[in-house]
DNA sequence: CAGTCGTGGAC
DNA sequence: TGTCCAAGACT
């Protein structure tokens, strides 16, 4: 087909070329084809910042233990965050508890049905409402994600499009019958065609209107940002042990890795050796300690932002009474306990030479 | 608004 | 190896 303009009045033509594709290559997904809106809403929440095969299997076991609202709501936070565990970004998990227990509490267990009323709950942003309000709800309102934007950007050949722009534009391509068919067929053509990386042009079933395809631009478009280098700390860590016991606190609910369980840590980030070991010792001040200090490889952890080297010490212990916050559990299996990804190395590890 | 917030996979 | 990235939200 020669190229063409996207116009108002190619834009049926447009949409069907990319609807029909949808419906005939579509991969097949857990949360396709569904309109349980509780379950559209997990999936979208997962889904944020994570790729569709890390979160097949999350999703399966998330809904056999909290089926329905009712359930989520009613669970208890480190449960929620245990079967989060291993996801990232957290404070997803809290937030989709909180907007649970917000249309349960406060909505009689009905899922807001519109944009604005999705917008306000929780961790819920503008993308998540479109999603949630054209998908579950069949409101015609644009659902702009990365790939929504990569793929308008290379349709319209804008370098660096900015966010209103993007809402306006998306939401006048809507294909008004199928909105929620619509944004996933975006979605779905930016993931599987329309790629970061070497996009399969002579596969899309809307090249034809591709203005970056037609300029030879489509590599450059969007243009990608420079991110800031991760920053560089160095981490002492304390393993209290008694027989095959450790000792783990949970950390504060705001920052890094809120409400999951961990071991005593302390920034140590340009001191010696020796004052790295003194650190790790003061860690255990107050639980009874036995022994002195035994150190373990460190490891090293990449966070989006942070570069992280652990420095752990295994200190003989012995099990003591601990405050709320704190708990005695066994090394090998410490099931039931929100554990970071960081944190199973160095237990890992702890087992691996001490015990 | 630039920074914060995880992890695993692709290349 | 390092680098980028993936259905973002919030401050």
């Amino acid at each position: 087909m020669e190229p063409a303009k996207l116009t108002p009045k190619s834009l049926s033509a447009f949409q069907q070329a990319l609807l029909d594709y949808y419906d005939k290559c579509r991969r097949s997904l857990p949360w396709r084809d569904e309109n349980d809106p509780y379950r559209i809403l997990v999936s979208e929440v997962m889904l944020q910042q994570t790729r569709v095969e890390t979160v097949r299997e999350y999703y399966r076991r998330w809904l056999k233990q909290f089926p329905d609202l009712q359930s989520l709501a009613a669970a208890d936070s480190h449960e929620v965050l245990k079967a989060w565990e291993g996801l990232g970004y957290y404070r997803r998990a809290r937030r989709l508890h909180e907007t649970a227990r917000v249309i349960v509490e406060q909505g009689n267990g009905t899922v807001p049905r519109t944009l604005d009323g999705l917008r306000e709950l929780p961790g819920i942003g503008e993308y998540t409402a479109g999603a949630m309000a054209s998908i579950a709800f069949g409101e015609a309102v644009p659902a702009v994600d990365g790939n929504v934007r990569r793929v308008l950007s290379r349709i319209f050949d804008v370098s660096d499009p900015r966010p209103s722009w993007l809402r306006g534009t998306a939401a006048g391509l809507i294909e008004r019958d199928r909105p929620g068919d619509w944004n996933q067929a975006l979605m779905e053509l930016g993931a599987t065609v329309c790629v970061p990386r070497r996009p399969e042009c002579d596969v899309c079933p809307v090249s034809t209107w591709c203005l970056a395809h037609q300029a030879g631009t489509e590599s450059d478009r969007p243009t990608k940002s420079k991110r800031s280098c991760p920053k560089r700390i160095q981490l002492a860590l304390a393993v209290l042990y008694d027989d095959q016991q450790v000792f783990l606190i949970r950390r504060f609910w705001d920052g890094l890795l809120g409400g999951m369980w961990a071991f005593p840590e302390v920034e140590v980030s340009g001191m010696s050796d020796a004052e790295t070991g003194a650190r790790a010792a003061a860690l255990s001040r107050g639980i009874g300690v036995v022994g002195v200090g035994q150190p373990l490889p460190t490891c090293k952890h990449r966070f989006t932002h942070i570069e992280a080297t652990y420095h752990p010490f295994a200190f003989r212990s012995a099990v003591s009474p601990v405050e709320d916050g704190a708990v005695w559990v066994l090394a090998t299996a410490p099931t039931s306990f929100a554990l970071p990804t960081a944190q199973k190395k160095v237990l890992a590890s702890f087992v691996e030479h001490i015990l």
